[in-house]
DNA sequence: TCGACTTTTGAAAACGCTTACACTATTATC
DNA sequence: GATAATAGTGTAAGCGTTTTCAAAAGTCGA
């Protein structure tokens, strides 16, 4: 015994329509209204004129809960990303927005700021919320969100992060420790024999240590050391790489370049250069990785690698579709990086 | 007659288990289980301990779109931006996300492409979707979206751009007149005469609309001469303004600064000037409007105005929850921009 | 120990849609 | 023109919660 709430045929104020009224007005029952929503070629065409007036002239708006509740779909899709407002994670989800909302999906984000329990947290919210697939950025989560994420019995797709040995996950992502190999390569055809590394935090980011893996072995392959004294590991942010990259260099480790983890990184890098007075590359090369939209814009701009942002998201969202309408099986797939030659790299001095 | 699906106490691999599920190992109504999940000081401790343990028991999970249809609350905040991958608007939606998620809601994005009749389309489908409220950028708006904005019956912000005209409606933003004005000031103080401005697309953008005013008010107090050849109005992208910015330069119109109605374009503009390898501002002066998170990063870094984008988000956000959760009305906050001058301005040679 | 309250509880009706099933037109086949 | 198949439609039972209302269980003072 509610007191009328959105109910009664319509009336009063601001009280929406639903689909009863639709089928009411039209003259039909409310399986056809719903059917012309969902499968418009199984309601004759006279029919479909008259339900589709009624929609016209209500202002219908299908209530989506409802649906959902009742065809157990949400068309909404989650995904975790470790920053939302992030240069490097904007041009993703952009681009998987866009994608999945051409097929009629929504896309959800929650952050979990680098951070495994939260991430925990966000994809129980998102389950809760009833979403029909989930993105995650890598391979590293709390035995609880795998738990979850198996049970949960919706398809979900790990990126970023490409892992051989996990073939049975659905992947879409490029190795980073490849593409953090075929910079440092670059940097050591280049002359540099010492040189410094600025990590981002490694806790939880395989990103961040795959990274860092690529770079030792490409070090330990050439026979280079590792000075451990010249690698630093920082939050993923301007200011704290900018001070790290001070450290670097007040180090006396005798550094001729600066390898960073990310473009951001080495933007922060770049900057306390400049404030510094290093001439980059004269006095110290330093390079990037992502390719972020910015990098052809520092100064100098930056010797990076391209990661496929846009099109692991392209190649998510689709799979994602395609999973989710026709029941195809998700696949991984593994993309390539490349390697992008600006003017903050060269060779050393003297 | 149904096939029995999620139902039916909860038997059958990968069946969630329900509210009616918890409620009866609980031996307990389902009414008190619910009490318990929203207000769990109406039901006494040992009823509250056994509800407890059977939700832990059975690892249940609410359902999110059976809570929304039922309680009329999603529990959903959905925001439309004109790009969801810029570092402009993530850096707004990312502190929006993060206290709307603290308060328990999540935020729902969707893009509009700069376009309005996109933009009213995501209006449709996030209220179809049961969005709590909304967020909007600038006042410009279709009709048709106007409309279901105020029969929608949820409230609603605008954001990023204040008009004074707009009292009734809540607004969280700022005077991109008065903060183009101020940086002009600038410009005009170190003593250019002749400059040009670079714009993004006008249509439907009352940002960019708002700058380029403030722009014309300010020559036009010194007694300065709006160059009609040297203003450029471009897509919101670095190579497209990277071009408009070399056509400036070649246009023979003798400018000794770009002001530009962003830092994406100023970046744009700083990558072609030093390409064309003019010295800025030696040769040319540059500024900016955002102060995002780069523009300190730039070569030379770049002067521009920093605009309140977290207080916004947080602001927003803030007044948001109080009226959702205790139906405080909405009000409209005029925040304030400051310059922030850095290496991309200096006096015009000569 | 009784009555007058105040907490707690449970039964059952929504919430607005989808969909299985049964039924009625319509079309195809002979 | 009768029969079989097909297409289109309506009825009504869910989907998993919340919430109203009434009843049950406690609490308290005298």
């Amino acid at each position: 015994m509610r007191e009328g709430g959105r109910n009664g045929s319509g009336r009063g104020r601001g009280a929406a329509a639903t689909l009863a009224d639709v089928a009411r007005r039209a003259g039909v029952s409310t399986a056809t209204v719903s059917r012309f929503l969902n499968q418009p070629d199984l309601v004759r065409p006279d029919k479909r004129a008259k339900v589709e007036a009624a929609i016209q002239a209500l202002g219908y708006i299908p209530h989506g809960m409802a649906r959902s509740l009742a065809s157990a779909r949400s068309r909404m899709v989650g995904a975790v990303f470790p920053r939302i407002n992030s240069i490097l994670f904007g041009s993703f989800f952009g681009e998987l927005q866009r994608r999945l909302g051409d097929a009629g999906y929504l896309l959800v984000v929650a952050s979990s700021e680098y951070t495994m329990e939260i991430e925990q947290v966000q994809v129980r919210e998102l389950l809760a919320r009833g979403v029909d697939a989930l993105v995650l950025v890598g391979h590293e989560h709390t035995p609880a969100t795998w738990r979850m994420l198996k049970q949960g019995g919706i398809p979900f797709i790990i990126t970023w992060t490409w892992r051989e040995d996990r073939r049975e996950t659905a992947q879409v992502a490029f190795s980073n420790a490849d593409s953090m190999a075929a910079i440092t390569e670059h940097v050591i055809a280049l002359g540099h024999r010492r040189i410094g590394y600025l990590s981002g935090r490694l806790r939880g980011n395989d990103r961040a240590a795959g990274r860092l893996e690529g770079f030792r072995q490409t070090l330990e392959k050439h026979g280079l050391p590792l000075l451990h004294e010249a690698i630093e590991e920082v939050p993923f942010d301007i200011d704290a790489s900018a001070s790290a990259f001070g450290r670097l260099m007040a180090g006396g480790a005798g550094i001729t370049a600066v390898v960073c983890g990310s473009d951001l990184l080495a933007m922060g890098a770049l900057r306390e250069a400049r404030r510094l007075g290093l001439d980059v590359p004269g006095d110290i090369t330093v390079t990037g990785l992502d390719d972020t939209e910015m990098a052809s814009c520092t100064g100098p701009p930056l010797t990076t690698i391209r990661t496929p942002r846009a099109e692991m998201a392209t190649r998510a969202a689709q799979m994602l579709i395609e999973r989710l309408e026709r029941d195809e099986p998700l696949q991984s797939v593994r993309l390539e990086t490349q390697l992008v030659i600006r003017a903050s790299s060269g060779p050393p001095t003297g």
